[in-house]
DNA sequence: CGTCTGGCCAAGACTTTAAC
DNA sequence: GTTAAAGTCTTGGCCAGACG
């Protein structure tokens, strides 16, 4: 843990990547525990982007990265290494709500985290020293080329200037890592399911969110169109499976409910008309003589209603004694 | 206006990898 | 092994924006 490398007249590193808070979310944990085993120089996403080049969207500006020839270096290893924990740990794993898979930090604040932090000496024009995290800046561009995160340069149209970096991990930081989607989606399931037992209400937190971006322009005006695709796709991959469930469980048993309301009315057969109609048929009623008792009925009970259960019952009844 | 901060970037230093 | 080339990091200039 030496952060400072004394070599010869020059430095060439100053502070060594080290991430060392402890995740207590499962899904972090199980994350932090793939980096750590993690073979950065064999991952297939990060090796396309690294010969390949690539220019990468930042929602409302471009990042060009050109292609490298040799692999990756020790150093940048660490630095992505450390700074993939720090992501992981940091995100959010709500599933419903905006920020799903979001690291809400300035990219100075994580490398803070890493200490990859460095505050050179004071000179005339900086008093105080001058920070500087370039490391992870590259090794987060590194990884948005890869596809792993995604970063968003927020424009705010209103004030007419970029705004602070917004910061996602992608699904494809899962599957580089080996882990599977399915198991991914157990475990926010699963975080989503203690989180409303905790009684945390997302659209509260949504709307929280919203008013918040609504009074600070600075946090977020609106989302670029990469932005809107990628929550769209989250929310394909890891909400609408569910919600199709539930509403396929909520039509099937609505189905259910209506058959038996259905079933109900047809299957004792004890209805007073059809019960009638049949006896009409049975014993060869003609249709004046059905007539004629509904008149009876008409005169002589003008208080029951027509059509009405009773009055088939007492229909029954009449067409029984005349019979007789 | 002056001063401060921080993003971008290139030169230079240094480390590591590739090639021989 | 030795040497050449590439990758990464620090340094520090330039510059735009914040702020008083």
């Amino acid at each position: 843990m030496s952060d400072t490398a004394i070599t010869g007249r020059s430095v060439h590193r100053h502070l060594t990547p080290h991430f060392d808070f402890k995740a207590k979310n499962p899904i972090a944990k199980l994350l932090v525990a793939r980096i750590e085993m993690h073979d950065f120089k064999l991952n297939t996403f990060l090796n396309k982007a690294r010969y390949a080049g690539g220019i990468v969207n930042l929602g409302f500006s471009n990042l060009v990265l050109a292609a490298r020839t040799n692999r990756m270096r020790i150093e940048r290893e660490q630095t992505l290494r450390e700074t993939m924990k720090a992501l992981v740990y940091c995100a959010s794993y709500k599933p419903y709500s905006d920020s799903l898979f979001e690291i809400k930090m300035s990219i100075k604040a994580l490398a803070k985290m890493v200490n990859q932090l460095h505050i050179s000496g004071p000179t005339a024009k900086y008093r105080h020293g001058r920070e500087n995290y370039n490391p992870v800046i590259n090794a987060l561009k590194d990884l948005a080329a890869a596809g792993l995160v995604m970063l968003q340069q927020n424009y705010s149209v209103k004030l007419k200037r970029y705004q602070s970096m917004r910061i996602f991990i992608t699904p494809e930081l899962f599957t580089s890592l080996g882990i599977n989607k399915k198991t991914v989606k157990k475990l926010i399931n699963s975080q989503n399911k203690h989180d409303i037992k905790n009684g945390f209400d997302v659209n509260k937190s949504n709307r929280i969110e919203h008013l918040r971006a609504q009074n600070n322009a600075a946090i977020q005006e609106h989302d670029s169109h990469s932005l809107k695709a990628f929550k769209a796709r989250l929310k394909n991959e890891f909400n609408v499976p569910d919600d199709i469930r539930e509403m396929k469980e909520k039509v099937t048993s609505l189905i259910k409910k209506k058959q038996k309301e259905v079933g109900s009315e047809q299957k004792p057969g004890a209805n007073p008309q059809q019960v009638f109609n049949r006896l009409v048929v049975k014993l060869n009623v003609p249709a004046f003589k059905v007539y004629e008792l509904e008149e009876n009925i008409k005169q002589e009970h003008p208080y029951i209603e027509k059509a009405s259960p009773p009055y088939y019952e007492l229909l029954i009844t009449l067409l029984k004694e005349s019979h007789l």
